[in-house]
DNA sequence: GCGTGTGAATCTCTTCACAGCA
DNA sequence: TGCTGTGAAGAGATTCACACGC
């Protein structure tokens, strides 16, 4: 159905808008819509960007930052047109001014607290990945039932027990939690995340997680993304019988220019580079 | 200290294919493409007949499997339709054959080899990740450059020196190769696992692969996910500004239905699902 | 009656192509 | 001249709604 698109949008907020960076110059607050599409490249811009202003560069066309992302310049002018213009005719975007904006636009100028529930295998490691504190998602609170696990410290955060979720979650201002267990028990820790007014949630446990309208729930499902490249591998035997990629040989690319951003860049052989994302919200 | 333990679902290594089995027999070779979007949701309902499997059922309707998928009926009887007609009208869908319809289709029935690069922090939780094992991704070559590493055993397989990795993916006929390395490495060791034959790579780095054109990519970016959503907390923000959420209720949702599964009496109270994924092709 | 399978309608996202501004 | 911003065309994917077979 299509209901309502959020009509309304009602609301006169102006108070995000990027600080430093840009100086908010021009009021640009559209109330459209952002396509969820757009939305997940924008971070991949965003990482792009920081590479680029760290090697000094302080302007990028439309068609060097896409072919640094992985997308066409078509895209990448459509999916910014939809935050307003940020861009020079004839020149093309500042570095800085637009990583301000982007970051304003994702909601990394309001400091995000993040809870991690599940501190095995993989949440361990999750614990310890220095990604997510350098791009503003300090993990702020560790849970698991283990009793061998609650008590221990990780990168100076104690693990606590699931139980105290909810106010641990209230008091610290969670606003995203992940989930990291084993299938059977990721509903009731999801509950507890929900309870604790936790908005956000990133599932790794193998199970669809049951939550309120108002919380949003993103997946990510290692099995299927193996699965969905074993279906490409069959489907090359299937089709195509060449010689099992050895030599890989280079394909045209059907809708591309390589476009190999000033960086390291395509010496040797040809590459190609292409990149999408598929999202189901909802 | 695991991650989603997967279900049973024993890997039924015999019963697959159950319909002619032979390619083209059954009339069924329609030749057809099979939509991107439809292959990753094959990979979830396969997940969900094994669990229903291993609770005895033996038929389910579209209705519910859409429903313990996320999905709605519409949506699954058309990825269905797409590999041809396994269900009964008037019945529905017998779990045991249409699993292994779908086994076949994701090229599950080949035995697919796996080489994971980067066993630190991210890639050590992988390699000890039993779910691949369990759903016929056996890990069964293991590399790093740090000396440290090299050499040891995990799961019973030696990590050798990321110098092996064409000969050694060649001589275990792999098939895919997970990338769990820093960025500034990621595309040497990329290189390598393409010189080794290596059709597919999951990668969790934060860089873009460049790859010859017959090789498929599919990136996993966990900070992008976070910043997914961050971007929606930061909108609810903007948006409306209700009592942040601790009772939970449940929001009227702007854009659609609820995507109920079956009935429209939602037990208990109403719930929402929702899922994502995140990934870059070719 | 029930539930699958599918053409048609809809909606969303992508790509094209060019007007317009620095 | 060069590159952004965008209306319009195109491609895909989702949803609708109903005919058909059990």
């Amino acid at each position: 159905m299509s209901l309502p698109p959020e009509t309304g949008t009602a609301d006169a907020g102006e108070s995000l808008v990027a600080p430093g960076a840009g100086p908010a110059a021009d009021g640009e607050r559209p109330a459209r819509p952002v396509p969820e599409a757009t939305v997940s490249r924008l971070a991949v811009y965003l990482r792009v960007l920081g590479e680029l202003r760290d090697q000094g560069v302080e302007t990028v066309s439309s068609e060097e930052l896409a072919g640094a992302s992985g997308v066409n310049s078509a895209k990448l002018r459509k999916d910014l047109s939809h935050l307003g213009s940020y861009g020079v005719r004839g020149v093309g975007y500042d570095v800085t001014s637009l990583q301000g904006r982007l970051s304003a636009e994702l909601g990394l100028d309001h400091r995000q607290s993040v809870a991690l529930v599940g501190v095995g295998n993989l949440g361990h490691a999750l614990a310890g990945y220095a990604g997510f504190a350098g791009r503003g998602f300090p993990v702020s609170a560790l849970f698991d039932v283990d009793p061998d696990l609650v008590g221990i410290e990780i990168n100076g955060i104690v693990v606590r027990h699931v139980h105290e979720i909810p106010e641990a979650c209230a008091e610290h201002g969670v606003t995203i939690g992940m989930v990291a267990t084993p299938g059977p028990v990721a509903q009731s820790v999801c509950d507890l995340l929900v309870r604790g007014g936790v908005q956000s949630i990133l599932n790794f446990a193998p199970v669809l997680l049951q939550v309120p309208g108002d919380v949003e729930v993103r997946k990510v499902d290692l099995s299927v993304e193996l699965q969905v490249l074993a279906f490409h591998v069959a489907r090359r035997h299937t089709a195509g019988e060449s010689a099992t990629g050895r030599g890989a040989e280079v394909a045209a690319d059907p809708a591309g220019t390589p476009v190999g951003p000033g960086a390291a860049g395509a010496s040797g052989d040809a590459h190609r580079e292409s990149n999408g994302s598929v999202v189901s919200r909802r």
